[in-house]
DNA sequence: TTCTAGATTTGGATCAATCCAAAAATACCT
DNA sequence: AGGTATTTTTGGATTGATCCAAATCTAGAA
């Protein structure tokens, strides 16, 4: 008989096995095979091994829609980001989906488009589908209520990169605007006095964080030079939005993008016009995308690690689930400065470039 | 009374409202309500009203836990990926999510990282969720035995990009072996000779489909210089590979990459080198991600859509969900060769490189 | 008014698990 | 052997919806 490597497949159609059939065949009770199922330390040796042995042999699936429906949870998870076409995202979720697989849990994924109709429809299918949870980036212009509403739900949810409402509330992201900090600091060391920032438009904690970040960082450097130009977050915006500045007078020697994207894109933008990035301007991006240290010249950046944020957000929503009353936290990595060619610090000559930055003080 | 924006979230602690509560609530019975809810045409409108208003009041939350449970599909669909955090992947998601959103469909995402095993538990965790279908992009070394697994679970799944078994079988993917047909044709028009490819070297569909687009649009060209190089399908190999294949004796004058990573990797190698990507050796990528028109130089590119990929997938899986027993379909999207600047043909003069290819015919 | 076809509505069984209180089996002490 | 304590096992109720065959209601015809 073939039944070790296709289990029995002849048990029946398809008409799925139950519990029912798992306890006939083992002479024992539905209820028992349920905790054999469930490893509770309260059945005996013996006659777990027969359960399990009979479980084996009709090739019996657990059917987890049944047993949530009794049960208190269901073991999924709904993800809503708002652009998962991005590197950033996909990495993070590819963290969100390591650390949950882990614990048994799988997730349900929505891509919002930034737009607050869509997440809204998708977190109704979620709470029809009873899921344990809610890992949310919020979309642009998401009414700060929303965190209500999943509370009033009783959902547990865990904001991610961005956040709405009022503290305290679950969040899991990075310090952004340390991440800027640690950039104009830089910066500031090699010479630059006229540091400008590409940024984004929108109302996102994420994008004023930055703001705050490169605000404060001025002062505390003492430079008077402050030029914040806004835009979409991506390549496009970036290659267009460094043309007109760098038509300004004075123009900046250095510029801090809101994300990497838009750092290639300022780059690109560079280019074109016949200036060199990391020579004629320097150019500092956000995130540490995996591209960041294979473009052209190499991208310096400040590292926010999408993986493990994804990780620590998962992490943090089973806390959650397994204490709804528990106190919120927030789990808030530490960035990195990734130092490459395009802050014009060359530690490595592969590109000829002239090592030091042309900066002109007032 | 507040009940309108919140609509009584007194009713009861949130113990949910079931089906009996509203049809207590507005005198009528179970059946009825359920009858409502899936917008049966025979109940009466007066009646309907009536069911509808309660469901209001009470705010009911419809539990597809339940409703799958004694009905036959639970409106849910497991996807697979082997890598989320790649552009190419990311707009395919986001092709897949929208298509199944429009049907109220909505998907569970699993990331293999291109490990059988991985994507094995996931499948049964899948099976155990009850989900209607499976969307397949096979990982790496999944044995062709895995389709008739799902079969004889009687899950459909519809292979995306990459097919393992013996057809029929569901598929949607992009017409590989065309796109490279066409980038070898574009190349000889402009009077290339010797056009490398740099490949996967992995046992995929979609690797060997390239390779024989390859010998076969050499072969229609009568060209009798032929070089695969293969390794991984990243922007770092891309980097690596174009290295070795540029000191070789003769060198191509032209290559094709596997997709527009390797191509990006390959074209940030010649600069290293000291070469013009598209002066003197024209490249030519696969897929025509986002960031192709915004490379340095634009990257001409094979487009495969992988938007039009997701949504034709997900589409294709309803139809099978929807009739299990239907013939078998293939939907493969032909390719557009986006023509740009790395080939060398400079339709736009926006960097200062000459015109024409440099190229050394026998 | 009675009858009947057609349109609505309904209660009971069912889906496959979990929970729980109580029963049965076994172990432990005098 | 008898009685208590402990460990295992169990049947019945429960979860919230759908299916289905039968019951009820309505309107039009005779």
């Amino acid at each position: 008989m073939t039944q070790d490597t296709a289990p029995a497949s002849s048990r029946r159609e398809s008409g799925s096995v139950t519990l029912q059939d798992i306890a006939a065949h083992a002479g024992v009770s539905r209820s028992t095979v349920s905790l054999v199922l469930r490893e509770s330390p309260l059945v005996a040796d013996r006659t777990r091994i027969k359960v399990q042995a009979a479980i084996k042999e009709l090739g019996y699936v657990y059917n987890r829609g049944a047993a949530a429906l009794r049960g208190s949870h269901t073991a999924t998870l709904g993800v809503v980001v708002y652009d998962i076409a991005t590197p950033f995202f996909g990495a993070m979720v590819a963290g969100i989906d390591a650390a949950l697989n882990r614990e048994g849990y799988v997730s349900f994924l929505a891509n919002s488009e930034d737009s607050p109709e869509r997440q809204q429809r998708f977190l109704e299918r979620m709470r029809e589908h009873r899921v344990d949870g809610i890992l949310l980036c919020p979309a642009e212009g998401t009414p700060a209520s929303l965190i209500d509403t999943l509370a009033s739900w009783s959902l547990p949810c865990v904001q991610v990169l961005r956040h709405i409402g009022e503290p305290p509330f679950d969040y899991a992201s990075s310090d952004f605007a340390r991440g800027v900090h640690q950039a104009v600091g830089h910066l500031v060391k090699l010479g630059h006095r006229r540091i400008a920032f590409l940024g984004g438009h929108a109302q996102h904690s994420a994008t004023q964080e930055r703001w705050q970040g490169y605000s404060d960082a001025l002062a505390h450097h003492d430079l008077g030079y402050q030029r914040l130009v806004r835009g979409q977050v991506t390549r496009r915006a970036g290659l267009e939005l460094i043309e007109t500045l760098m038509q300004e007078t004075p123009r900046p020697t250095a510029v801090i993008c809101h994300n990497d994207l838009m750092a290639f894109g300022a780059m690109l933008g560079l280019k074109r016009m016949g200036l060199t990035p990391g020579v004629d301007c320097a150019v500092i991006g956000t995130d540490d995308v995996e591209e960041a240290a294979l473009s052209d010249p190499a991208l310096t950046s400040v590292a926010t690690h999408p993986y493990a944020i994804g990780e620590e957000a998962a992490r943090l929503a089973l806390r959650r689930i397994a204490d709804p009353n528990g106190a919120r936290e927030q789990v808030v990595l530490a960035p990195r400065l990734q130092i490459r060619e395009s802050c014009g610090s060359a530690s490595q000559a592969t590109l000829p470039a002239s090592p030091i930055t042309s900066d002109s003080t007032t």
